[in-house]
DNA sequence: GATATATTTGCAACGTCGTTGCATAAGACA
DNA sequence: TGTCTTATGCAACGACGTTGCAAATATATC
C-alpha cells in the first residue's frame, strides 16, 4: 500500500486522488508549502478542492499551518509535539520544519500555554554555504 | 513634547497629524493591533494613509510586525532583542507583547538564525482568572 | 515670512487569497 | 446494485494588501 494511502487510512479520512495526490506531493517537497505551489504541482486539480482537501487534513491532524507568514504554508505533521519550529531562508524562501526544542517559557501569572509556533528566520545550509 | 513627538524625532520621520495619531493609538492600547483596528480607531485618516504610515514606521524601525496571524498584527517596538515573543489568547483575541526569555536553539549545521518570532496561543491571564 | 522642493495624503482602483454556495460526480455501505 | 454520504468543480464574493496619481502639507532656502 502506499504511504499516501496508509496516512488516509491512519487519520480516517476518505482516499480520494486528490487527496493521495496531495500527500504524495507534500512526501515530495520536504518543505512547507503555500496553497498556490500545491496548485503549481497539479495543476490538473482544481484550487477550491485543494483548498478543501488541506482544510479537512487540518482539521483531522495530518498537516500543521505554519505561522508568521503572510500567506499560509502547510506541511506534513512531524509529531505530536506542542512546539511547532521552522525556518525560514531569507534567501530562497524555503520553510523547513525542524525538530523543536524544549523552550524555557517563562509567561506571567495566569497565562496558559497551549501551543508554541517558533519561526526562525535566516539562512539555510544550504544558502549560507554558497559564498 | 508629546512622548509620539519625541519618538517621531528620535527615528528621524516627519512629524504628521496621521503619524503623531497613529503613535498614540499605539500607547494607549497594549495589545498588537492590525490595520483595520487602526481604522477603527482613527476613523478620521484614510485607510492608505494609515497603511503607508505603517509601513514608514515599520521601514525605520518603530514598530515590529507580529508573525503567526493571517492578517498582519503590529506594535511599537520594544527593544532591539532578535527574539519577538507574543502571546495570543484563543478567547478574547488579544495579542501582547511579552519579554523574550533566551532561546536555546539547536540549529542544523550551516543554520544561520536573524530573527526568532514566537507567538504563543493559548489563554491570557484575564480569559483564566474569568472561569 | 515667502518661496521652492521633497514628502505625505486621499481617492480610486486592482490583484491575490481565502472562502462560500450549489449542482454534479464519486466513494462507502448495505 | 441501489442508497446515502461526502468530495469535486465552477462561479463568485469579500477582505486585505497594494499601487498610481493629483492635491495638500511639511521642510529647506533665501
Amino acid at each position: 500500500m502506499s504511504q499516501a494511502l496508509a496516512l488516509l487510512e491512519k487519520y480516517g479520512i476518505r482516499s480520494t486522488p486528490t487527496r493521495r495526490r496531495v500527500i504524495d506531493v507534500f512526501l515530495k517537497c520536504q518543505h512547507a508549502l503555500t496553497l498556490q505551489q500545491l496548485e503549481g504541482e497539479m495543476p490538473e486539480y482544481d484550487r477550491v478542492t485543494i483548498y478543501r482537501t488541506l482544510l479537512a487534513f487540518w482539521e483531522a491532524g495530518v498537516i500543521n499551518r505554519v505561522l508568521g507568514e503572510s500567506t499560509q504554508r502547510f506541511h506534513l505533521k512531524k509529531d505530536d509535539s506542542n512546539v511547532h519550529l521552522n525556518f525560514k531562508c531569507n534567501e530562497c524562501g524555503y520553510i523547513s520544519t525542524l525538530d523543536a526544542p524544549e523552550i524555557p517559557l517563562n509567561l506571567p501569572q495566569g497565562f496558559i500555554s497551549k501551543h508554541i509556533h517558533l519561526l526562525v528566520v535566516g539562512t539555510c545550509s544550504d544558502c549560507s554555504h554558497e559564498k
